[in-house]
DNA sequence: TTTATTTACGGAAACGTTTTCGAAAAAAAC
DNA sequence: GTTTTTTTCGAAAACGTTTCCGTAAATAAA
């Protein structure tokens, strides 16, 4: 039944072979002061000449040392957390690090039991950017209870002392909100991820002080916190559109409250940007080849990846907790095309 | 100087608490049926209690099961692989496993280090779409050697016996350049992505096939094999639509080589769909609101992730090896847009 | 009643490393 | 030449599980 119970090479056998002992093998593979040069390389020669590749499980048990991160997101299928992970990646790899990779899919329970898994010492840190459901952080409380380092980005969770990579959200917010009025519209809507997550809040207040600013009402009735269906989320965003016939433009807080609002638009037939238009924090590579191309807030989320890797990595290797003082704030860029175009 | 050295509850521990002995409050948790129901359930109480989480590097150890497996993509940053991770992971939480995410870059070179590293052991089984650059599968021999199961989605090594989870690529590549020749081009090229990857072949051949089915010549000069920088792609799709100015049609093997076309297409003020009509392989969502909206062939990138996944885990709970009779065919769709219309 | 079998558990080995402790040999200091 | 230090290595104890045995009590079979 059990198939062929292969004998991967291991350190008693390669000691074994180069008549050393188990001790002296391990610590010439881990370039140990310990070990003659000479010796080392003899041992380094047998080691690759026998195909030695040491059990993760075994140096990971002793050593308290996993050699991996933990990688906790809502979702994959999103430009911004594709470009992270790639960034996170990169990091990782440099320092010999491996990435589990776990989806919430926004849901508050799955980043739960995630996190009670991982608390368990599956991983040496954590970088994680919460699901939108996640209203309190009680469920991160094993996380800190057992000491793993984590490092949140973009998505935080601001009751948490540690380190979080983010962007310049309240300004961002403001400065597309700005872009419109400049562009001429004088009753802008905003589209919010969810009414729970602190980026949106501070992407509205940017938002509602741009329109302060610029001496427009900020009317509650404008705002339109969106939902996990985007289907539903179209249909919402048009029933606002034709209960305020007044609505010139339109601040997505994410991509997909875009597409939708284009859908929107497209079924009213109101034309974009003539009559309606529209900008949105989004990653999409293909924003400059839409109908019309769209105006966006990029956020640098690959740097975002490789800052909060960074960050966490200086913990695990200093062995020292990851302090809040440690966060960076980077900035988006704002890139005009023809949805907030004349 | 070392952090806090925070105690995690063990087995011992657990164990003294509830005055049995270590292996039968392990046995307890792992629900053997030599322990009477009623100690499993004064096990678990207590287990739950001091919030008792396994160490998996132990269990690892001795158990041979690393409750991981590996997923090795050539990149994240893209539709058909965010959608297939998607997928793998679903099938992966519905086991209980965990996924290590890695990244090729298209690299060979990498893509044979991470393999090395897979094979001592730290996954218990590997799904993978092999980098494009990889030109023959000498780098998996240490896998197949550990007998670690392993299986191929999407892009696969040919001369590897295991299974695989494809799409009907020939078929495809037929249809798309059908549909191309209904639509009334005289003259397709195609742009496929690296002239190594066994897909593009398929889909070059069912072009191929398409094309002289319709009384056509498949001439070498359409081809265009694609590099990994876009700029340089649209600079060559550019010179070939130069030079053959008869080209009417234009069947891209990728995403990013149909956003080339489209750029090339404009700055030589080319009229998609009027003068170039344009199909690709795709699953980028926003496809229907490109402009013009993209004619794509879409893989169920979706399904072949949990497919793939499906079939490593019969292998790995039978602990049976992998058999390419296993290997399953899904169904691409061609959805028809504008790119293609009249 | 005696003997087999089943049930429910404990002791201890094993998994393959890392690391502590010790110690022989070589080199340096005296 | 003796003592101290440095260099280089080996024996063995961890790390926290799983699992192979063994075994006492309870039950069933004889």
């Amino acid at each position: 039944m059990p198939s062929s119970p292969i004998k991967r090479t291991n350190l008693k056998q390669l000691a074994h072979e180069l008549n050393l002992s188990i001790s002296t093998v391990s610590r010439a593979l881990n370039d140990s002061y310990e070990i003659a040069a000479d010796t080392k390389e003899r041992v380094r020669q047998k080691a690759q000449e026998l195909g030695y590749e040491p059990n993760p499980y075994a140096s990971g048990l002793r050593s308290r040392k996993s050699k991996t991160i933990g990688l906790v997101i809502p979702e994959v299928a999103n430009n911004f957390f594709s470009l992270a992970i790639d960034g996170v990646e990169e990091i990782a790899r440099a320092n010999d690090y491996h990435v589990l990779i776990y989806l919430t899919h926004e849901s508050h329970e799955r980043e739960a039991t995630i996190v009670q898994h991982l608390a368990g010492g599956r991983v040496d840190g954590i970088l994680m950017s919460v699901a939108s459901e996640s209203r309190d952080s009680r469920h991160l409380v094993p996380l800190l209870e057992s000491n793993v380092p984590l490092v949140f980005f973009d998505r935080v969770c601001e009751d948490i002392a540690t380190a979080r990579v983010t962007t310049d959200d309240f300004a961002s917010g403001y400065r597309a909100t700005e872009h419109l009025v400049e562009q001429g519209c004088r009753r802008i809507a905003h589209l919010l991820i969810s009414d729970t997550l602190s980026i949106g809040q501070k992407r509205m207040d940017g938002y509602r002080a741009a329109l302060r600013a610029h001496g427009l009402p900020d009317d509650d009735t404008l705002i339109l916190p969106g939902t996990l269906d985007r289907d539903q989320n179209t249909v919402r965003i048009r029933e606002l559109l034709q209960a305020d016939p007044a609505i010139d433009g339109i601040f997505a807080s994410v991509e997909t409250l875009a597409i939708s609002s284009y859908e929107a638009c497209q079924e009213l037939r109101r034309r974009v940007p003539e009559q309606v238009k529209i900008i949105s924090f989004s990653n999409l590579a293909t924003a400059a080849y839409l109908n019309p191309p769209l105006t966006t807030i990029r956020q640098p989320a690959y740097e975002m990846g490789k800052k909060a890797a960074e960050i966490l990595f200086r913990a695990i290797s200093k062995n020292r907790p990851v302090l809040p003082s440690q966060s960076a704030e980077l900035q988006s860029t704002l890139v005009p095309r023809r949805s907030t175009g004349g």
